[in-house]
RNA sequence: GCCGACGUAGCUCAGUGGUAGAGCAACUGAUUCGUAAUCAGUAGGUCGUCAGUUCAAUCCUGACCGUCGGCACCA
């Protein structure tokens, strides 16, 4: 005798038990069209499953955000069946609804290409048009072992002598097709809808393990309509438009090539945006109390084998020799080493910590060629490090200033918001468990205290501590883990730092690894797409263009820029000869924010006339009074003197 | 590193077993013009590298390098 609870607060009573098909068509006849599941008590489930105890129901139609995962789910199936229909001997693995869409992994002794999508989706859509029902049923672990391996699916068979002993097991019919599946799917194949698209292949190893086969992995996307699909397709090509490495050509800010695979070749421009935000970080260090140091590049073996990284970290360092010594240099893959070799100099006093020491250390790690991108992942970078060596009882302060500094660095280079995600102890660690417990409840309660809400990453954590990342959203919500925060209780102990404490006998310090941007390179690569290239005033490469109209106005011009130069501003003076509207345009392409345009009334009146980026209007100005305006505009959000636009 | 695709002028891209084109950019000239493209002309390429097949290779084959999309990796 269920009693059921609509969303409404209603109540529907029924005699014996009843499917959520049966349910709807009782509530009423457009409900019973639109249902493609329901949420029992929460639960997503097919709408023929049974309803056979009093329960909360919520019937999911096209409209829900729900139906987005089902529609991926089914097209994930039908992409399957599909594809084993056209190409026999093809076997099937798992076929998850993914951020965007789906895919499928498959086993197939030539992979796939894009040149098979035309034929694959053609045979979809088909499917989708036979509408075959989703039949579920429940089957016995051994008879579904059988079911697969008769058929040849050696994949589907493993995955089911895997799961739990006390798994129920099911399986999803679509006409003629099977396939283990945990569910739950919408009624039809036909549910599916006409939103989809195959967009790539790739390989992806079995069960995610680098020691399995490759398998053929085909992605799609799938939406509601295809309006949603166009969106989702458009958005694509609004996130292409503002990939840093286009952007980086197009504004000649840095280029790569061949012959130094995973190192950045920054040009003038370029190098003006990051020495702008390396002055500023500098600024910001030194005002929180940091000091600046900088160490070797080229370090001998011999303390990468203290430190740990000749035995943790040596496939990815560059090893350097040269002919006449015998001995064995390596580029450093990392600062923290040589920090402490400083630290190290001489005897250090309870009373010097905490000390914070800075650098924007140039760091090179042989990354797997696989794993190059632009300038995001590269093989030479800088990263804004600092380690922190402190007592254990400075750890929480140390943690609540630096998350503070952080907050206060993301906002000003535009990025209001962040998330923490704490990385706890991995299965490989050094250090034993009491020093585990010391250094993740430390930073627990310093999150605590600085009021730092975070997710936890379990197992995730560096082998020398744990840790917190710092991960930003993007103007597309695309996610970058930049700043980090490392509690290390080992690298003291291996390289023998140590202090006088109060007590008149040595201690070790703990050190705190922490960066915010984390690599220049990263950094400024996802400012360029935060931006798409139109960079606010203080941080723009070429912040004024100053073009005239005519030629009379060329000495004016010329004057123009140089005052603005004066003023510490970067000019580009553009006397060439093309009409006034060709410069406009260029400049604008260009991403300038600021364009002040020069003819004979600004020339005789000596005044300009300026013109925002993107904007139709203008302003006229006195030269003296643009150049202030422009130079306070243009100073770095932590300078004094700053003034709004 | 693994799977797949790709590599032709600075950029975007055509093209062919008989050693290459377009648009934009560049350069030169004319034009001096008021807010997102003035006109005309010129120059520019060992067709990623190295082998092989062929009378002949940018094109076909192989290896390598690099890039792109994933996977794995990101200590």
């Amino acid at each position: 005798m269920p009693a059921i609870t609509l969303p409404d607060g209603s109540v529907r009573r029924f005699d014996a038990p009843v499917t959520g098909t049966a349910l709807a068509a009782a509530i009423g006849p457009g409900l019973a069209r639109a249902a493609l599941a329901m949420k029992l008590d929460g639960r997503l489930v097919d709408l023929a499953c049974q309803i056979d105890h009093d329960a909360r129901v919520v019937f999911i139609t096209r409209r829900d955000p729900e139906a987005l995962e089902l529609i991926r789910h089914d097209a994930a199936h039908v992409l399957a069946e599909a594809v084993q229909t056209l190409y026999p001997g093809t076997q099937v693995t798992i076929g998850p609804a993914i951020e965007n869409g789906f895919y499928y992994d498959f086993h197939r002794n030539e992979p796939f290409t894009p040149e098979d999508f035309p034929a694959i989706e053609a045979k979809m859509r088909e499917i989708v048009a036979r509408g075959a029902p989703f039949v579920r049923s429940v089957v016995e672990r051994g008879d579904a072992i059988a079911f697969f391996e008769r058929r040849g699916e050696r994949f589907k068979a493993e995955l089911i002598r895997d799961l739990p002993a006390d798994q129920t097991i099911t399986f999803y019919r679509q006409g003629e097709w099977t396939d283990l599946c945990r569910g739950p799917h919408m009624r039809t194949t036909a549910d599916v809808g006409s939103a989809f698209r195959l967009m790539k292949v790739a390989g992806a190893y079995w069960r995610g393990d680098h020691r399995n086969p490759m398998l053929s992995r085909i992605y799609g996307t799938a939406w509601r309509d295809q309006k949603e699909l166009d969106a989702y397709l458009h958005m694509l090509e609004e996130a292409e438009k503002r990939d840093h490495r286009r952007i980086g050509r197009d504004m000649d800010l840095f280029h790569l090539q061949e012959e130094a695979p995973g190192s950045v070749f920054w040009h003038a421009k370029g190098w003006r945006l990051y020495r702008t935000a390396e002055s500023y970080m500098r600024r910001r260090l030194d005002a929180a109390g940091y000091q600046e140091v900088r160490t070797p590049q080229l370090v001998d073996r011999s303390l990468w084998e203290a430190s740990g990284h000749w035995e943790k970290f040596r496939e990815h360092m560059f090893i350097a020799t040269v002919e006449d010594e015998d001995r064995v240099l390596a580029l450093k893959p990392m600062n923290c080493p040589c920090h402490v070799q400083i630290f190290r100099q001489g005897v250090r006093s309870y009373r010097e910590l905490p000390l914070r020491m800075a650098e924007f250390g140039a760091c090179h790690r042989y990354e797997p060629s696989g794993a190059l991108h632009g300038i995001m992942r590269v093989r030479a970078f800088t990263q804004d490090d600092a380690h922190i060596f402190c007592t254990e009882a400075q750890i929480a302060p140390e943690t609540v200033r630096f998350v503070e500094l952080l907050a206060s660095i993301y906002r000003d280079f535009g990025f209001p918001e962040f998330r923490v995600k704490f990385s706890d102890r991995p299965a490989l660690r050094a250090g034993d468990d009491a020093v585990w417990d010391r250094a993740e409840g430390a930073l627990r309660e310093a999150c605590a205290t600085a009021g730092v809400a975070y997710e936890v990453n379990p197992g995730e954590g560096a082998f020398y501590g744990p840790k917190l990342e710092f991960v930003l959203r993007d103007a597309i919500g695309r996610d970058w883990q930049c700043g980090t925060l490392q509690v290390d209780f080992v690298m003291p102990e291996r390289l023998d730092a140590e202090y006088v404490g109060e007590d008149g006998a040595r201690h070790r310090p703990v050190m705190l690894h922490r960066a915010i941007l984390g690599s220049f390179e990263r950094f400024l690569g996802i400012l360029i797409e935060q931006y798409a290239g139109r960079f606010p005033l203080w941080l723009a490469p070429v912040q004024v263009a100053v073009a005239t109209i005519v030629s009379d106005a060329d000495a004016y011009a010329a004057e123009v820029a140089a005052a603005l130069r004066a003023a510490g501003l970067a000019v580009a003076l553009d006397t060439g000869n093309a009409t006034i509207k060709a410069k406009i345009r260029e400049h604008s392409l260009a991403h300038v924010p600021v364009i002040l345009v020069l003819g004979r009334r600004e020339a005789e009146a000596r005044t300009v006339a300026l013109r925002r980026l993107g904007g139709e209007a203008q302003e006229m100005l006195g030269l003296g009074d643009a150049v202030a305006r422009l130079a306070a505009e243009a100073a770095a959000p932590d300078l004094p003197g700053r003034a709004a636009a």
